[in-house]
Formats: C-alpha cells, structure tokens, sequence
DNA sequence: TTTTGATATATAAATATTTATATAAAGGAA
DNA sequence: TTCCTTTATATAAATATTTATATATCAAAA
C-alpha cells in the first residue's frame, strides 16, 4: 500500500527518498507512516516495475540525492487504485484496547495510570491537529492554486481531530468505570 | 503482539487454534484480529518458547484438537505486558484517508460513490456495536461471575461504538465538501 | 444426491514492516 | 574541539502478516 502512497506524492513531483520521509512525516502520518528503510526499498521496487525512474543529483556540501519520477504506467497505476471504490471497513489494531480487554487481573491503579498517560498524550495530539497542522494546511492552500486538494487535506485532518476528540472522551469515560472499582 | 492476545485467552482457559479464531472474531476483532494461519504458526511458537503447552485432544467424528495450555512463564510474561504501561499514541492505518488525500485528480462523482459506500458500510458497523456485541457482553456478564472483566469488555465495544459513530459523521461531513465541487 | 458449511489443523510462499547498522559531510552548539 | 543534528542513501536481518493450498469428516440443505 505503501507503493501508492510514493506514486501519490511522486504524481504531484519528483522527490527523493528523504524527501518522501519527510513529506509523510508532516501530511499523512496521520492516516499512513512508513519507516526510511520502507520507503527506500519500495521505491526501488518501483523502479524495477518501471512505474517510476530514478537519475542521481549530485549536490555539493550534501550527499548526492536519488530523485525519482512517475512513469506513465506508474499514473496508470495511481489512477486505477483511486477509481477502485474501497468495499470493505480496514480493521484497526489498537494496543491499548487489547491490553486493556486483558487487565482485569491488574491492580486499577496501574489500569488508572495507563490510561490518564494516554490521556495525556491524546489530549496533546487533538491540540496539534487543532493548531499546527491546521495552519500548515491553511498556509499550504493560500500559496497554491490546488484548492481541491486542500479541501481533501483538511478532511483528512478534520478526521485526525475528531478521533482525539472521540479518544479523549473514551478514555475519560473509562478511567471513571475503573475508578468505581476503588470503592 | 498477536502472542500476547493468545496468551491472554490462554490465561482464562486452555484452548485450541481454532477456538482462538472462533473467540477473536467475536471479541478483539473490533481492535485485534488474525488470519488462522498466523494463529496457528504463533501457537507453534509459544510452545517453543515454553509459555505454552499442548496436547492433542481425539475427539468422534470431529477430526482432532490440539489443545494448548499457558504455562507459569506464559503467565509471566502476560503479566509483564500488562503491567507496562503503553506510553505511545500507536500510528493508525486508514487506506480510505490515503486514498482521499490523493483523490482531487478523481472526477467528484466517483469519490463520492466511495463515501457514501464507506457510509453505509460505517453505520451497520456502528449499529452492530449498539445490537449484537452489546447483547453478547451483557449476557456473558450475567452468566459468569467476572464483573471486572465484562466492564473491561464493554469499555472496548464501547469504543467501537465511539469510533463508527464519529467515522459516519465524519463522512457526512466530507460528503457535503465534495458535493459543493459540483456547484 | 450433490454441494455447501462447519469443524479442525498445518504449511509454503509471498508481502509488508520494523529494527539495526553503515557510511559520509556540513554546521552549529557545548 | 568534541559532540549533536541535519542532510542523504542503502542494506541485512528479523518479525509480522497475508494469501493460498492441502487434507478430512459430518450434517444439513438444495
């Protein structure tokens, strides 16, 4: 999956690995991540299926970059994976829940601290997807004509906020089921 | 991880392979889930790993079950997973987001025969979590004596439940975004 | 009467992903 | 001056997961 997620950024422009990381780290590591190793390997495989070219840009000061390029198949390709209607709900794998369905033998007090830990770090989250990544998505709309992908950007973003939001409330609610236990 | 999921059922009772399929399917699946063949080769190496045993159980007209059995290591070690508390927000995949982060090339129309589709298929989730998989936690709950564990088993569907109904107002939402292209 | 579905286990092969490591140079901080 | 960070690419090894296939029996449905 990963491999259409390089042909989507590589369909905007050309791009480097590191480039890559760095754009995923910042757009979809909300929805779709990969390590450097991932990215470098599946980007080689591209090449070898011919839906992307590679050529060396040789930098003074800096390590060379391998900048790679969509090829017309590698469009091809993009284009029917989008047209392709998802017909199925992606399962999730959340951790937390599954450690929290198995804790009943734990003491509450350290179900307690778990989950006001995560709280915490989802509580930070939902305010970076109200704050930071907001403004970079407003900034990026303003400077460009891609008004369109704008408007699908904030969505994928808007998503990310209403998760925390939902999450936090969750969390919330369970933290008090577990404090009732105390009593 | 699918390991520690196994050692936690494991922990209630002993079981075979295809019990724990049985069992996820019904239970985690809303935040774990495993294809047979990955249950299977994990079993294999909990009993490598000495944290489990296994024994083969004939049965008439039914073929054979391989049953397994947490040992005191497995127990350990189940409980030393839980007892760490998780202190990262785990990265989602979600290929719909990825997707629609791509997806301003597709003419209006097609993306929104994905949503409405995705919408669909969001709300019978959604009113699964409120019906059936309530209706199971609760008679679970009033015939066993394990209170804590069925509050825990709520908490989980709970989220479930948290989770589709943001999923499908989210969707409304984006809905309507992309309906305002056609104007 | 044939087919389908449920019960059961197992493995091979492929794909996807993570972790770890190596190399190299510039620039800024301590 | 030494250490850390950033810029850059690459590969090995391990782990995790999915897809596909094989085998076998019973009961119920078509």
């Amino acid at each position: 999956m990963l491999k259409y997620a390089l042909l989507g950024f590589l369909n905007y422009q050309s791009h480097s690995g590191y480039d890559l990381k760095q754009l995923m780290d910042v757009s979809t590591s909300n929805f779709w991540h990969a390590k450097q190793s991932q990215i470098y390997t599946t980007l080689k495989k591209l090449e070898q299926d011919e839906l992307a070219t590679s050529h060396i840009e040789p930098q003074e000061s800096r390590p060379n970059r391998r900048v790679y390029e969509i090829t017309e198949a590698g469009q091809a390709e993009l284009r029917e994976w989008l047209a392709q209607p998802l017909m199925i709900i992606e399962p999730r794998k959340e951790t937390l829940l599954l450690k929290l369905f198995f804790s009943a033998q734990l003491n509450p007090q350290a179900i307690l601290t778990e989950l006001r830990l995560q709280r915490n770090l989802h509580q930070a989250e939902l305010e970076k997807y109200q704050t930071t990544t907001k403004d970079v998505i407003r900034q990026f709309a303003a400077s460009t004509d891609m008004a369109d992908d704008a408007q699908l950007w904030e969505a994928t973003r808007h998503f990310g906020e209403l998760y925390e939001e939902m999450y936090v409330r969750w969390l919330d609610e369970t933290i008090e089921v577990v404090k009732g236990w105390e009593a």
